[in-house]
DNA sequence: GTCTATATGTTGATAGAC
DNA sequence: GTCTATCAACATATAGAC
C-alpha cells in the first residue's frame, strides 16, 4: 500500500535524521511525487506523525509480546518486558523518542492510539502486582508511587543512551548495559522482609 | 543589551511552547523587529540555541552551587546537588531539555560550551569517590559505571515528569516526589557492607 | 481515485539601501 | 542598526487533468 510505503521513508528519515527532520516534502521526494499528492494519504504532516505513533506503538507491543511469549504474569514477565522495551527502543531511536517524550511542538496523539500503549503499561503494573502477592518482592511494592519508579529508571537508561551514545547497542551501551544492576536494585529494594 | 533581550524572548519561547517551537521571526516579533534584523546578533537560529545552551548551563550551575554553598564534598553534596538540577529543570523545562535531550536536528552545542557543565559533573563524579572512600558508600560505589546509573535515576525520573506532567512541581510532580524514595535506593543499594 | 499544477503564507537566510 | 528586497524551501490547500 502507498500508504505504508510513505510510512516506511518516514520512518527511515526520523531514524537517520531524527524525529525533528521529517517533513512532508522529503517524504514526496523518497516517494518520487510532488508533496500535494501526499495529502490524499496524510491529512497533515502531525498526521504522518500520528501514524508513526500507532506504527511504533504497534511494533513495540508485538515485540514485547514475542520477547515474553513464554512468561507467566510476575516479576519475571516485568523484568523482561522492560528489558524487550529498552532494546526494542535502541533499535528504532527516531520511533522510541516519537513515543517516549514530546519533541513535536504542539503534536499529541489521538487519545485512540494512545490506548495501544496503556494495555501493555497496564499488564506490567499487574505484573508487579502479582510479583507483590506471589511474594516475589514485598506488599508495599504493590503500588503506583514504585511502578512509577520503576518506568522512570529504566526511561532514563534508556534516554540517556539515546542522548549520549546513541549508535551503541543494547548490549555495549554506556547506560544500558547497567540495565540488569538497576533492575536488580529495584528488586532487592523492594524484596519481601524475611521474616 | 539587545542581545540579552533577545534570548529572554526566545527563553519565554521555548518555555512556553516547547524546544521545537523556536524561529527567528518569533523572537523579531516580540522585539518588534524585521526578522532579519536579528541576523547582527545571531549567526543563525542555531546560533540562538547555542547562546541558550551556554545560559542555560551557567545558570544551573549557579543554581546548583547556590543549594549546595554550605556542603562539604561527599554524599550529601551529591545528593544535594541532585535535587538542585531537578528543581532547577522543573522550574526552567524549555532550557532543561535543550541541555539534557537532543531535541533540535542537526544542532550540536560548541565545546566550549559543553565544558561549562562538565567542571559541574565532574564535581559529582569526585563527591561520589569521596563518599566511597570517606565510607558513606561502599569502595566499589567508586566507578564510572555507578556514577552513570545514578545519574540515569534522576534524568529519567525528570524527563518523565517534563515529557508526562509538565506543569507539576517539584514537591507535588508524579515522579520527582519519587526522588528522595529513589536516592536512599541508590544509597541503600551500594551501602558500605556491615563487616 | 490518483496524481499534477498551482497558489498562499511562513520560514531561514543573504545582500544591500538608508 | 534597522530596514527592504529577495531567495529557496517549507506546510498547506485547492482546482482540475487523466
Amino acid at each position: 500500500m502507498t500508504v505504508n510505503e510513505a510510512l516506511d521513508h518516514a520512518e527511515r528519515i526520523i531514524t537517520e535524521r531524527g524525529v525533528g527532520a521529517l517533513t512532508v516534502a522529503e517524504i514526496a521526494r523518497a516517494m518520487g511525487m510532488r508533496p500535494p499528492s501526499l495529502y490524499k494519504y496524510f491529512s497533515s504532516l502531525h498526521g504522518v506523525y500520528d501514524e508513526l505513533f500507532a506504527r511504533g506503538n504497534k511494533r513495540l507491543v508485538s515485540h514485547v509480546d514475542d520477547a515474553t511469549q513464554s512468561y507467566q504474569p510476575g516479576l519475571d514477565r516485568l523484568l523482561e518486558s522492560t528489558r524487550a522495551i529498552m532494546r526494542w527502543s535502541i533499535l528504532n531511536p527516531g520511533l522510541a523518542s516519537l513515543l517516549f517524550w514530546r519533541p513535536i511542538p504542539g503534536f499529541q496523539p489521538r487519545a485512540e492510539t494512545h490506548a495501544i500503549a496503556e494495555t501493555m503499561v497496564q499488564r506490567s503494573r499487574a505484573d508487579l502486582s502479582v510479583a507483590a502477592q506471589k511474594g516475589s518482592l514485598a506488599p508495599n511494592a504493590d503500588s503506583d508511587e514504585v511502578f512509577r519508579l520503576f518506568t522512570a529508571i529504566s526511561a532514563g537508561l534508556c534516554s540517556q543512551q539515546l542522548a549520549n551514545e546513541p549508535q551503541a547497542t543494547y548490549e555495549t551501551g554506556l547506560f544500558t548495559s547497567l540495565t540488569d544492576e538497576a533492575l536488580d536494585m529495584f528488586v532487592q529494594r523492594y524484596a519481601p522482609s524475611p521474616s
